[in-house]
DNA sequence: CGGTAGATCTCGCCC
DNA sequence: GGGCGAGGTCTACCG
């Protein structure tokens, strides 16, 4: 198997401040593309080296309650006479550097507040995603049928590329969109592909070929009812083959 | 301004279990709809009390680096004499309950380990979706044209529901779909609901309106070659108008 | 439970 | 920087 490294994976991680967790009783109000509050409970705030705040609770998933995007910058200011009439010992303001989306934090009870250096991440190596699929199928490509030969991945047009352009056993054009998860969003795509191109008496007549991991039964009947041929792709199966034909060199 | 308070938002929050908080040099592995890996760096991990677990660097945005998703059991190992030879003091075995993904985080320094009460969250207040905006349009609809009416919000056709379904000054029936952002996959939905409506002899003609905060350009090119209108929605000014009438009552 | 569609989407790529 | 497409999307809603 080879994993898919993208040199621009760990860019975004290249930060080597330090991250602070507070464990607070606290409110929260966002205003910017929208309007978002949090009432007063106690809460996880992560504040990253990059200006970014995260407010998590303990539960949910990976996306915090609330929180502000980077590049940001976190103001700490003392609470007004009022705000500490009400129990409030910090007010946090989180500006956006390009926008003007604003968080405001009202800390009125803090647990816990701590820093900790995390130094530089070399980020996430990716495997099995589009792209891998992409480069399985144009390696395989005669398990679309017999005598195919591939014409290029990413063919260009002027709506967009075309995931991968192919001959048929009997030399014409197919289009072939792929994805992991078949449904309506990616027959749609396929069409439009299609119309443009066989608009062009260059390219045309392109048959089209829908091919994903796993197709869901609406998409399925509105391919098959625009002439498109649905196929089902193992990846495990094509992974295989791939490192069977590697151990050959 | 009325906020959209919806009852389910609290729903996911209602964990009342302690949060962990684990800053620790480690390497991560996930296998599951694909495989990814963290070589080791010291990162920090949070585990809810659902078992989810959350490694985050200092940078990037509110997204992990690598999570397991909520439903999760956590298994904490001791490591076997390699690992312990090669450094590593703790093994976390995270495994899904409803599939079975895993990922598999090999602590090798534990800087800091510290459990929280966070208890149940009230959940967050939200007002500017798209439901705020079709709320907004349905109550001004004559925004779209003189002598327009408002037929219903959410007509459901046998494919989904259009957003608003109104009548122009000449009584004609239009489908109006509604976006915060208007791109390419918005076209051609209501180019979905604009065919079925129009094989209905009830309701044929129905002409289609699409109408978002912002259009993309490819978005306004392909909707304005189907024959549909393009109107931009000024947010703010609709709240106004909104504003302005709730004070007169 | 599955299907559809929204999101402060985030993230990566290409122009 | 904008546009576009993918995502371990996540999440809410509706059948």
């Amino acid at each position: 198997m080879q994993p898919d490294v993208r040199p621009g994976a760990a860019a975004l991680s290249h930060y080597t401040g330090r991250v602070r967790l507070v464990i607070a009783r606290c409110s929260v109000t966002y205003e910017g593309r929208l309007n978002a509050h949090l009432p007063t409970a106690t809460r996880l705030l992560m504040v990253k080296a990059d200006g970014s705040v995260l407010v998590h609770s303990d539960g949910g998933s990976y996306k915090p309650l609330n929180w502000m995007s980077p590049p940001a910058t976190l103001h700490v200011e003392e609470p007004t006479a009022d705000q500490a009439a009400q129990g409030i010992e910090e007010v946090w303001r989180v500006q956006a550097k390009k926008s003007d989306d604003r968080l405001v934090v009202l800390l009125e009870q803090i647990h816990s507040d701590t820093h900790h250096d995390l130094g530089v991440d070399p980020g996430l190596v990716k495997d099995g995603v589009e792209a891998d699929l992409q480069r399985l199928l144009a390696e395989q490509i005669t398990t679309l049928g017999e005598g195919w030969t591939l014409v290029r991945r990413e063919y260009m047009t002027a709506i967009g590329p075309v995931d991968i352009l192919a001959r048929d056993g009997e030399g014409a054009t197919v289009a072939v969109e792929l994805k992991r998860r078949g449904d309506i969003d990616g027959v749609e795509q396929l069409t439009r592909y299609l119309e443009l191109m066989n608009r062009d008496p260059l390219l045309a007549p392109v048959t089209g070929v829908f091919a994903a991991q796993q197709i869901k039964p609406q998409a399925r009947t509105l391919a098959e009812d625009r002439g498109i041929r649905c196929v089902t792709l193992d990846y495990d199966a094509m992974r295989g083959v791939d490192d069977a034909e590697a151990r050959l060199f």
